[in-house]
DNA sequence: GTCTATAATTTGATAGAC
DNA sequence: GTCTATCAAATTATAGAC
């Protein structure tokens, strides 16, 4: 059950592949080109991720321990719950800006019901850690702020709506009534 | 600029695609498809929409007329913000749970930067005008309840969180979060 | 409006050499 | 691990008959 470390042509495949699907979803990817992307054939990717329903998995798994990370640190035990909020806030934030790309599991769970059972196991995975990890973030702020459902939910639609209507603007909007709501 | 009417077949292949789109994208629509099951050849379905994004404009065109016009009546000028809200979240509520579909424009909107222009337009419109909906619904409700912003975010958000967790509970947790904010 | 027929391209995937 | 070669299937789209 440990994380997977990929280096080399697999982690630029996956890099490649995520970027694809992050912007127009799963069928977005094709072997042939994350193939020309990374600089080999076709039957090469096939080699590191045999079926296309592997890749997508591998690249929701990733994807997942990537952000928990991410959320994780810096571990402070006297941090306080809006703080933490915040920093799921600004990794969702950094990426819409700098990158013009929102949430993967944004992307696919909006097409839950299409994707191959394991990518859709994967996706399922993704917010049930987040959630997770928002439960326990939130631990001690005695029913300050909105729920963690209420959190995720509003971060991945702001998403939606800052990135079809190109007005970046709305998804801050939503983080700030997020975090203000902390204040109460 | 008056809505267009769809009849016959035409109208057939628009349900068809919209009901596929909104299962798994833009792309999870394909001309054989939607002929198979409308019971006519992909050629015939060329005739009515010649290009795919002709077709895929056109779903979301529709689409965004239809929740307008649910959304407007009963045109009760007495109603209070958070019955029209209301509303607005029981038109989502009913298509989540009824047939497991969330709004179209929310799984489009994710995969916005690979549509084509005339359909990545469309579905921006459809968030314009829902929120310009919102704007007036809100009206004379000072400042009670949230933005409309932040109530089109959680819904679609919580839309699919829901269907990606295969927990529709997470959506009314969502509703029952918007609506207690307007008895502040 | 719908059909047949077909074109041109892309797709996921495999066999086997190096 | 990467390649060449290839396959079967699916895709969007068009021409022209009825």
């Amino acid at each position: 059950m440990d994380a997977q470390l990929y280096t080399g042509k697999a982690a630029e495949i996956l890099d490649a592949a995520e970027r694809h699907m992050r912007a127009g979803g799963y069928d977005a990817v094709s072997f042939r080109d994350l193939a020309d992307e990374v600089g080999i054939k076709s039957s090469s990717v096939h080699y590191h991720f045999p079926q296309k329903a592997d890749l997508g998995e591998a690249v929701v798994r990733r994807y997942t321990d990537n952000v928990l990370d991410a959320l994780a640190m810096p571990d402070d035990a006297e941090e306080s719950a809006r703080d933490r909020i915040a920093r799921l806030c600004g990794i969702y934030r950094s990426a819409l800006k700098d990158d013009g790309l929102i949430c993967l599991c944004c992307v696919l769970g909006a097409e839950a019901r299409d994707l191959p059972d394991p990518v859709a196991e994967a996706v399922n995975g993704f917010f049930g850690r987040v959630l997770g990890w928002a439960r326990t973030a939130l631990d001690g702020s005695q029913g300050q702020g909105p729920s963690c459902t209420q959190i995720l939910a509003s971060l991945q639609g702001a998403m939606i709506l800052a990135l079809a209507t190109k007005q970046p603007e709305l998804f801050d909007e939503t983080v700030t009534d997020i975090l203000e709501r902390f204040e109460g």
